[in-house]
DNA sequence: CTGAAAGCGCTAACAT
DNA sequence: ATGTTAGCGCTTTCAG
């Protein structure tokens, strides 16, 4: 592994002009910059990362904090994030949460001081006051996907928009009897997130000049399988049954949808049933969904993160531009039965 | 932030005495060990990565080359690894080729040359020669985890075992006419693998005696989809079609439940499914799988990288002891129709 | 068991 | 535009 001053040696030049040329920052004539990133390129140098940091205080890499790894939302938004990253030339170092206690701790109390990040990038997490503040001493950027932390800014859709428009598309088909399949306000994940969503259905219903049913509303725990069992208890009765549910999520629809076949419901003659999240298996079912795209999510958050760290290196995306969702209608929908 | 100098002066002691108490690298007394703590502790004093890193030339970081991260065997093995790591006391680097091949390019030849890691865990990859030249340059401890990777410690269930044992469930049943939804050679997931699941699979039918059947075999690629459209192929006509399906995932094998369903086949009652993995959603369309568990294939795959690091910290793990999987009965299985 | 001191490989003033 | 040089904050010989 050749050092910085080998190839200032092959290239005949300071290891400082050697640092400027490959890094971009400071001037360097073009003539040198070529000939240096040959030299480099010939003796197949590559910068040391702890050495580069060191000196800098820079680090180029991103710690990303995760609640849970499998699951599709979690999953997909790391992915556009780190594709993100690698074309910043970052790397990704990731804290999972999903451990006990005292493995939450170390992250905040031990592995995000270490120096090793410049930034932080925190999904759909309730944080504690503490470790919100071991974030926010960090002193560094700190961006946040999905629940609202206090302190950072934070991407996320608008959940009570979302959560209406998907009423209102089931109103729009004739529905009036519409029952939701809703989030728990769990500790794991956002506390927000559910209420939101609950108030958008409510609001479109009364905006339909409806009174939403206490009755109609099961929480669930956003899985295929609290789907089903939330949709087994709102579809049981027949004379009161819903002729439509708008789930929370996509998973919980889906398995609303597979409790409507088991009791024998056609769905969408009988039941129509729309979900939140664009899931990747939401096509194959003919789930009518209101798409979020997290991958795109994921990589938004990054260039906020590269804004903050690099200003002016060009026009800082705006802002607090909320998240596109689109209405993706599919089978799973149509007018109530006659 | 303190540095290693402050915590030194409170203690009373040098800074050489600080590193070793608080590393465990080289000796010092208990009582001064305890002094240093605890100023370390009053302080809340957290070594300098880079510097640590540059000084010693090892990181406390793990370099982890994903394919896809939105994929549950994935995910889960990662989910294990990172649990197992912040353990051990290190951090997780995740590098995901889902990209482009410039970017899949970089993290090999740029990436992971930066002195960043101290070692790599591969998950399941078809690396060219060249990338695998590069990791094994590095001249760090490399385990790789699913597929096999020349010259690279890998961990991985015996596919062609699995394969016979799922077809022996079927066997033993009584079922004779046994279709099977394997992989295809896709270039993106491990080229043995699907080789070894058919092979185990035509195993098992030779030693019962019978004749594999080319046409009661059909590719496809992981996926509920994919199992989906190949089971409809296999069980189109009905007097040709097999009493029961062995899929090489469980993901395809519910895709094989709900095209029986839509062709009216009462699963078990019509035909069998067996898959393999363990998935999340087997249990809750009561498949029958051999399952595998990627969380533990990920703690599984730290340790042996903790065993190559720290030598004798402990006894070391058993290399080569096969992965545990398990047949897990569940209602998809049963005797073929008399 | 502990301390003194020499780097680890690079970056960023400061000069020129 | 480029070179000189003093660190960055730790670890690790080498002494004692």
């Amino acid at each position: 592994m050749p050092g910085i001053d080998a190839v200032a040696r092959l290239a005949g030049v300071s290891t400082a002009t050697v640092s400027r040329a490959l890094s971009g920052n400071g001037h360097v004539s073009p003539a040198t910059r070529i000939r240096v990133q040959e030299a480099a390129r010939q003796l197949g140098y590559v910068v040391s990362s702890p050495a580069s940091s060191l000196a800098s205080g820079r680090t180029k890499n991103i710690g990303v904090v995760v609640p849970f790894l499998n699951r599709w939302f979690y999953s997909s938004v790391l992915e556009g994030a780190g594709a993100a990253l690698l074309r910043n030339g970052y790397d990704l170092t990731l804290y999972g949460l999903a451990g006990g206690a005292d493995e939450r701790r170390s992250v905040f109390e031990h592995f995000l001081l270490r120096k090793r990040v410049d930034a932080v990038l925190a999904l759909t997490i309730e944080l504690t006051n503490r470790e919100l503040q071991s974030l926010l001493d960090l002193q560094k950027p700190i961006v946040g996907i999905g629940g609202p932390l206090v302190g950072v800014p934070t991407l996320s859709i608008d959940d009570v928009d979302v959560a209406r428009r998907a009423t209102d598309h089931l109103l729009g088909l004739g529905h009036r009897r519409i029952g939701m399949i809703g989030g728990e306000s769990g500790f794991e994940l956002d506390f927000h997130l559910p209420t939101n969503r609950r108030s958008g259905y409510e609001f479109a219903l009364r905006q339909a000049g409806l009174e939403p049913d206490p009755g109609l509303f099961r929480p669930a725990d956003f899985t295929i399988t609290g789907g089903y069992a939330a949709a087994r208890l709102l579809l049981e009765h027949p004379l009161t049954r819903p002729t439509a549910v708008f789930a929370a999520s996509d998973e919980m629809a889906l398995g609303c949808m597979l409790a409507a076949r088991d009791l024998g419901l056609n769905v969408p003659r009988e039941l129509s049933v729309i979900g939140i999240d664009g899931h990747e298996y939401a096509e194959f079912f003919g789930l009518t969904t209101m798409a979020q795209y997290p991958g795109r999510q994921g990589e938004q958050a990054v260039e906020m993160l590269m804004d903050q760290l690099h200003p002016g290196r060009r026009e800082a995306a705006p802002a607090n531009v909320p998240l596109p969702v689109e209405l993706v209608v599919r089978g799973s929908t149509a007018p109530p039965p006659a």
